[in-house]
DNA sequence: ATCTGATGTTGCCCATGGAAACATCGGTGG
DNA sequence: CCACCGATGTTTCCATGGGCAACATCAGAT
């Protein structure tokens, strides 16, 4: 019998030895539990047996736990920085952007929990310590700075100090993701998005140009 | 020799057997040891050792770990309290009230970061139950929602949605708090006072009554 | 002075992160 | 073709750390 036909035979009757695509496999389990867990601080093993697999298999693909945790991170980078591209685009006044960027900031960190929490966990600090990881998140920090600077250029928002814009735009709405996904506001995973939408209004209203 | 002679002499020589304040000292432990690492998870141990005695030892005092994270949070939460209404005494304006109270909750979050780390770790999760931990937190929001309050009853801030008011300002600092505790902002620590004010400043300017 | 409950200590167990040595697979060059 | 080899997984082992149990020490009450 050939190895071709062992691996399809062993494919077939789930018996395989070799996973295929384990790397992903950890990323996806890990991210998945911790969205369950809440917590970032879960047992490798039990990441390794969702992905149906000794806990030392891990050490293939990751130097270490905390690396694949700042896998789990970089991928939810890309992932936050599309969405929040695909929201900016959704508007069409500058101002009404930067609120679209808040709002899918939140459901983010809502639909995608796991990732986020990991994103933002102190374990990965700092994040020059992971390649990628910086860079990463660079780049969705740098969404906010776009959509900011625009806004301020069409002369929707005050352009005085862009970095403090920036840096009160995303606080407010990191802030409102944090208190929402630890629970710390009375408020239903249903009005999550309205309520950011009326943070996001609110912040704007100070940061319009008088 | 009567016994308080005993517990002085024996605290002078620091041969002693017992204590004597143990369970403040492993609160203080704690707090002081997150606050260097810069990590709520820390070892029990450490903990137990730099209160100079057996780790086995706070199992007298706390039924588990995670309990003695808990009350460092509730005296944190106190004392964020109290940081929070001396804050608000220094302000005349009821707007200026609540921007001092944003510059409060900043300083407190740098100044007592192991403290604060703890109070909003997911570990604790959910507040209930802890004894007094649900009580102290929401003490704390509680000074968020007087200060927007009166001042929107002083006219100094759109009154329409109280509630509102208080979810953003307490998202915004809070954001700009751990944002700034996870070295997200490109700030030294003496520009975070001048920063959060600034930051409230914004959101303040947004919640006037127009 | 002794007894007792509170407080600490030592020793143990078990879960978990990580290293090491071995097993298996799949592609590649003779 | 097939024997080898690098990649990937497994098993086994160790150290760390939370938590329990049994024992030690102390202080106040009787």
């Amino acid at each position: 019998m050939r190895p071709a036909d062992d691996r399809v035979r062993l494919k077939k009757e789930g018996g395989r030895y070799h996973h295929g695509n384990l790397k992903d496999a950890l990323v996806l389990a890990a991210e998945r539990s911790i969205a369950k867990s809440g917590s970032t601080d879960l047992p490798l093993r039990d990441v390794a047996k969702l992905a149906g697999v000794s806990h030392a298999a891990a050490y293939r693909h990751f130097v270490s736990k905390t690396a694949l945790l700042a896998e789990v991170a970089v991928r939810g980078f890309a992932s936050l920085k599309e969405k929040l591209l695909a929201a900016v685009e959704v508007a069409k006044a500058p101002d009404a952007r930067l609120i679209e960027l808040g709002v899918a900031y939140v459901t983010f960190a809502l639909e995608s929990s796991g990732s986020f929490r990991v994103m933002f966990d102190s374990a990965l600090k700092p994040f020059t310590q992971f390649p990628g990881l910086a860079e990463a998140a660079a780049e969705s920090l740098a969404v906010f700075q776009r959509v900011v600077k625009e806004a301020a250029d069409a002369g929707a928002l005050r352009s005085d100090d862009l970095n403090g814009s920036v840096t009160s735009a995303w606080a407010l709405i990191h802030g409102h993701a944090v208190l929402l996904l630890d629970d710390h506001l009375a408020l239903g995973v249903e009005d999550a998005a309205t309520s950011a939408r009326g943070t996001m209004r609110r912040l704007v209203d100070g940061l319009r140009a008088r």
